[in-house]
DNA sequence: TGGGTTTGATAAACCGGTATAGCTCCTGCA
DNA sequence: TGCAGGAGCTATACCGGTTTATCAAACCCA
C-alpha cells in the first residue's frame, strides 16, 4: 500500500468515510471508542492528509505567502529576513501551516503575485514588509480579498492587521543616549523616505532636536546600499563643523561609514561616535565594535505569523499589535565628542 | 462571479467541461477554432486553475521545496542563500512553479519535513543544500521516492541528481595564487569536516602543497562561526612560524580573521595575506578590501531548479551537471610576503 | 459504396478529502 | 405506550480540475 487513504482506513476500521474524517478532525460525530480505534489505525497505517484534497474539500490550503520586493544583490547581507522568516516559521509550525517564499524585483511583480496566489487559492494569506508610504499593496489585498498582516506599519482605521515596534521610541532613546554623551551634532544616514519606518525616524530626530539642544542635526536619505551610505558619510565628515556623532539606518550603512571614518582619519569612538539602528553580527565583527540598536525580530515574525492566522481565522477584525521595544546595546563605537568642538 | 471555474467556461462556450481542460492545456482533442474561442472567453472571464483541484487530478502540486538546517542566527549574514534563493525562483518562475521554503534547526528536523511533504503531496521535488559526508538525507529521499537535485555535491553512482562547481579547482586556485606570490605558508582556516565542500577543500590544499613548495600548509576545521574563525586566527598567529597567508572557507570567518589580526598589529596584507574561499559584499566593506573567490550563486541556483524540474518530470535519470568555475577576484588584502621569512 | 480510421467532442469516473442530509437505535419523559 | 430528541453512523453530494471510455461524424481509400 502507497499512501493510504481515509477510504483505506474506512475499510480497515469497518466504518465509512465520513467517520474517519469526523474522527480524524476532532470533530463530534462519533463516539469515544470509534474515534480511539480509527486513530489507532490511521497512525498503523501512517495516514497524513492529501494536502490538495484537503484544500479543495475544505477551501484552506494551510500555507501563506511572502513577498520580498528588494533586488537580491541587498538582500541576504541583512540577518534581519533571515530572523524574520525563521520566527514566522515557528509561529506557523504550530498549526504545520507552511510558508511560501517570493524574492522579487519590485512592488508591481510582487502585486502579480498576490493576484495570482489569490485567484489560484496557493495561499489563505499574505505577510507584507517594508511598508512605504501610500503603499499601493493595500488597497490591492483588500480588493482581493486576501487576509494580510503588516509588519512593521502600524495601520490607521480601515487598514490592514498589523505587527509594530515603536521605531520613533527607538529612535528617540538612540539620540537621547548621544545627547547625554555631551554631542550636539547629531547627523542621520537614513534610508529611503518611500519606507514608512523611515519617514518615522527622520520625524522623531527632527522633533527631538530643539529639545535637547542639538545645534544641527540633518537626516540624509539614502537607497540602503553601502555605496550610499559610505557617500553621504563621505560627505558629511568633510563639511567644516562635521558632525560628532552619526546614527546610520541599518547595519551594512554603519559599516561602511565606520570603514570611511577610518580612510579619512576620523578615529572612532575618539573624533566620531557611530550607531547603528538594527543589530546584527556584521556590528560586532568590526573594530570597533558597533553600537547598535537590537530588535528581538525572530519575535517579530513569531508574531506576524500568530496575527496573521488569527486574521484567516476571523478576516473581519482587525489586529494591531505592539512587540517590544528594541533596546540599545552600548559597544565601542560611541564616547563623548571630542573636547575642541568646532 | 466570483472566481470562474472550467464549468463556468464551458456553460459560456457551449462545450464540455473536458473540452476545456483539453484546450486549456494544449493537449489535442479539440479543434485549433474551438480551442481558440475557448482560451479567448478563459482570458475574458479572467480564468486561473485552483491549484488544490489541479494538484488531486493531476497529481502534481506545482510547488518544491527546500530545507535549510542551520541555526537562524548563523544566516543571513550569508548573502550565498538569498542568492541562490533568487536564482532557484528564477529557474523555476519561468514554468511557474512555487517554492516552499522552511528554516530548520538540524537535520533530523530536516528529514522530518520531507516525509511530511512527501506523505501530504505538498511538493513535487526538493532541492538540498549542504551536502554532508555519508549525508542520511540522501537515503531518506530515496525510500521517500521525493526526487531531488542536490546543490554542491557532485554524486557518485546511484546518487541523486545535482549540479555543482569544482571546489577543488577554485581552492588549487587561491593557494597556487598565493604561492606564485610567494607565500610558503599557507594556513586554511575551514569549514566543519562534516560537509563536502570543506572535506575537498581541505584534500586539494593537502595534495598542492608538496607540489608548490609550501613549507607548511595546515587545515584547521571550524563551525563556521566568526567566533571559531577568530580563534583559529588568534592560534595561527600566536605561532613562533606564522603563517604569511591564511584561506578562510567563508566570508564572515575572513572577516573576524582581519579583525584579530588588525587587533595583534599584524598588517594586512603587509605581513599577512587573507583570502575568502566566498565573495559578499562584507568582504567589500572591509578596509583592506578581501580578495575572494567569487562564485555565481545567482546561476547556481537557477541550474538547481532547472535540473529538479527535469528529474520531476522523468525521475528515472540522474543528472549532475556542472556549472561555471568561480574566479578569484583580487583586491587589497593579498601580497607577497614580507622579506623577513621566519 | 462500404468498412476502417481519424477527428472532435461528450459524459462520467476519478483524485482524496469535507459537509450534509438522513437513517437507525437508544434514551427519557409524559 | 408513544413519541421527541439526540447520539452515532452511513450514504452521498461536492470541491474544480484531469482523464478515460465512448460515440458520432467526417474522411480515406480500395
Amino acid at each position: 500500500m502507497v499512501r493510504p487513504t481515509i477510504a483505506d482506513i474506512a475499510i480497515r476500521a469497518g466504518v465509512s468515510k465520513g467517520a474517519v474524517s469526523f474522527a480524524l478532525n476532532g470533530r463530534p460525530g462519533v463516539s469515544d471508542a470509534t474515534r480511539e480505534r480509527i486513530l489507532k489505525i490511521a497512525e498503523q497505517m501512517s495516514w497524513r492528509p492529501h494536502s490538495a484534497a484537503r484544500a479543495l474539500g475544505a477551501s484552506r490550503v494551510d500555507s501563506v505567502g511572502m513577498v520580498i520586493a528588494r533586488p537580491a544583490r541587498t538582500l541576504g547581507v541583512e540577518p534581519f529576513f533571515a530572523h524574520l522568516l525563521s520566527g514566522v516559521q515557528s509561529g506557523l509550525s504550530a498549526e504545520s501551516i507552511s510558508l511560501q517564499l517570493l524574492i522579487v524585483e519590485d512592488t508591481a511583480t510582487e502585486i502579480e503575485v498576490y493576484r495570482r496566489w489569490a485567484s489560484e487559492h496557493r495561499v489563505d494569506g499574505v505577510i507584507l514588509v517594508d511598508l512605504t508610504v501610500k503603499d499601493p499593496r493595500i488597497d490591492e489585498l483588500k480588493a482581493l480579498e486576501l487576509p494580510a498582516v503588516v509588519i512593521g506599519g502600524r495601520g490607521g482605521k480601515g487598514a490592514l492587521a498589523s505587527v509594530w515596534a515603536d521605531d520613533r521610541d527607538a529612535m528617540l532613546s538612540i539620540v537621547e543616549y548621544l545627547a547625554a554623551l555631551g554631542h550636539r551634532r547629531i547627523a542621520h544616514v537614513a534610508g529611503t523616505p518611500l519606507f514608512q519606518h523611515t519617514v518615522r525616524r527622520i520625524r522623531a530626530v527632527r522633533d527631538a532636536a530643539p529639545r535637547l539642544g542639538l545645534v544641527d542635526a540633518p537626516s540624509l536619505t539614502t537607497d540602503f546600499s553601502d555605496a550610499e551610505g559610505a557617500a553621504t558619510t563621505r560627505k558629511l565628515l568633510s563639511q567644516a563643523n562635521r558632525p560628532t556623532a552619526i546614527v546610520y539606518d541599518s547595519d551594512v550603512m554603519a559599516v561602511a561609514g565606520l570603514g570611511v571614518a577610518m580612510e579619512m582619519g576620523v578615529s572612532v569612538p575618539g573624533d566620531l561616535s557611530i550607531v547603528a539602528f538594527d543589530d546584527s553580527i556584521l556590528t560586532q565583527l568590526m573594530h570597533p565594535a558597533l553600537t547598535a540598536l537590537s530588535r528581538d525580530t525572530f519575535e517579530f515574525g513569531r508574531q506576524a505569523a500568530e496575527v496573521l492566522l488569527e486574521v484567516i481565522a476571523d478576516p473581519a477584525q482587525t489586529i494591531n499589535r505592539r512587540t517590544a521595544d528594541p533596546v540599545l546595546t552600548v559597544r565601542e563605537s560611541t564616547a563623548p565628542p571630542p573636547r575642541q568642538v568646532g
